[in-house]
This record gives structure tokens, sequence and C-alpha cells, in this order.
DNA sequence: TTATTTGATTAGACGGGTTCTAAAACTATA
DNA sequence: TATAGTTTTAGAACCCGTCTAATCAAATAA
């Protein structure tokens, strides 16, 4: 269960020789906390509200290096781009009523045995599964 | 193992009363004969070879013509968004060196086993997997 | 054969989301 | 302070897909 935090954010920063700035800091934050799957826009909306004047590039430039540190992945799902803190390995599920998008633990998933070799010489090295159904709310 | 294929073509252009022109059936041949999946650039560059001067918007209408129909289904992959001929219940294996997009048989995945209910009162319709590794080309 | 109607195609404008750029603002160090 | 290096900002640029208005093509009617 490996979760964005502040320790493996700071030890980054170091390592790529980077600077914390709050801009920074304040969309780590927020990604940190954020228990649904944000976007760009979530994200930008969040900044703002603590540093008015962010902007767009401040917001992409830090979700890509987080993204290139390993430290979020991108979750593309119903067209959109989502950021996810949540890099151990997991798998998603998607209601098809509101789009929602949420995170699946390995072991509540059911039995998940893959084959490493795949006709056509494929090596599998990893892979994650996408649910589709109704959330707890819309099944109403 | 549901493949686009003409007939199927010409029995929705009857149903929805639509014409069959040349440029249509430039694209629906390139994606019966495509075994990877192409995005719509790929299907532009292709039918451009045939008809020079096709637009944009013709590759695109016919794409969500057939999408709609449910003769072609639209993958997410990779941040891009590519065109599948076949519709049949199937997975995705993508190589993380080329990119290749290929399809896995549902029977030759190995033991998939998920919970109709998982926590958090989700309810479980259908799913999909997406494998990661090396196609065999990749493996040198 | 010649009109009329209807649908399809085209070029280009438009829009949302992301990246790029040049200038200004920081931060750390000398 | 001065300097150098990094970050931020505003806005331009870009890419992908959609929309629009005009033209074109095919089918039907006169």
């Amino acid at each position: 269960m490996a979760r964005l935090n502040q320790q493996s954010v700071e030890m980054m920063v170091q390592s790529y020789g980077l600077k914390m700035t709050p801009q920074r800091r304040a969309i780590v934050e927020y990604l940190e906390s954020a228990h649904h799957h944000p976007t760009a826009e979530d994200v930008m909306g969040a900044v703002n509200r603590l540093f008015p004047m962010t902007s767009r590039a401040t917001v992409y430039n830090t979700l890509n290096w987080l993204r290139e540190a390993g430290l979020v992945a991108e979750v593309h799902e119903g067209g959109q781009v989502r950021f996810d803190p949540n890099t151990s390995h997991h798998h998603h599920f998607i209601c098809r009523r509101c789009n929602q998008v949420r995170d699946i633990e390995e072991n509540t998933l059911g039995t998940i045995q893959v084959h490493r070799h795949l006709p056509g010489g494929l090596l599998v090295e990893d892979f994650e599964v996408t649910l589709r159904g109704l959330c707890d709310l819309c099944q109403k």
C-alpha cells in the first residue's frame, strides 16, 4: 500500500536537485488527502484556493514530475486523465452511472491467475483489472 | 469472436437509412483488415491513400457511427484513443516498449474469478484485464 | 431527361485540454 | 549585495476532436 506522502516527496526532491515551493507543497498535500482520483482541473482548483495565481503550467509540471518519479499514477478512464496517489498494485472499479472511480485492493477482488507467457510469444510482467458496474449510491 | 465485417455494416447501413460511400467503404475495409488497434490518425492516413481529399470530419463521423452501432469498440490505452474491430469480450496486452496493443482472447488468459459484490457495496457487472509486458519482437 | 430532395463530404473555424515560451520572481550562495 | 540557477506566470501554441456552412452526389419525382 504505497501512497503518496511527504517523506517520499522530500527524498525525490533531494535526489533530483529540485526545490520544494509552496505551490508544489499544496499540490502534494491535496493529492495525499484525495480519496478519489483527481483530474488536473481538480488539482488546479484546489491549489488555487490557497494560491490564487497558480498557473496551469505549474500544476502540469508538478503532476508530471510526480508521475515520472513514480509517486502518482496516471489513470485513463472514460476518456479522462486522472491522477492516483495510490501506486500500489491495485485495480479500479468504474460506476457506469456516475463514472466514479474507486480503488480495489488486490486481495478483495477474487481469484486471479494470469499466465506469464501468452500465445504469440508475449511476456506478461504486470496486469490490472478494470471493473464496471454500479456503485452503492447508484444501485437505487 | 465478433469481428467487423461487410455484412454487418450493410445491415446497419440499411437499418439506419444511411448510404454506403466510397470513403466509408475504405474506412471499413481498413478496419476489417487491421490487426492492431488503429488510431483515428491511422485511419485518416489509410483512407487518404485511396481518397486523398478525405476530411477529418468524414473519418470521425464514420468511426462514431461504427462505434454507436457497436461494430467497433473504442479503447483508451496509453493516453491514446484507439479503435478495435474486435467487439467480442476480450482483453488487451500492451507492450511497454513499442506500445503495440494486442487482443487476448478470454480463454487464453489464465484463471479469473471476480467476485460479483465488492466491499463498499459495489456491484460488478463486467470486467476487463489490461496486461503489460514485452511483445515477442521487443524481447531482444 | 431534368428538377428536387436528401444525405455526405469538404475546408476551415472552433473548443477543451495540455505543453511551450519568454519574462519576471524567487532562493541560495558568494 | 551581486550572481546564478530554478520556479512561476501569462499567454501563445498545439493537438485532437467536433461543428458549421457550402458544395457535391445519389436517388426519386416530374
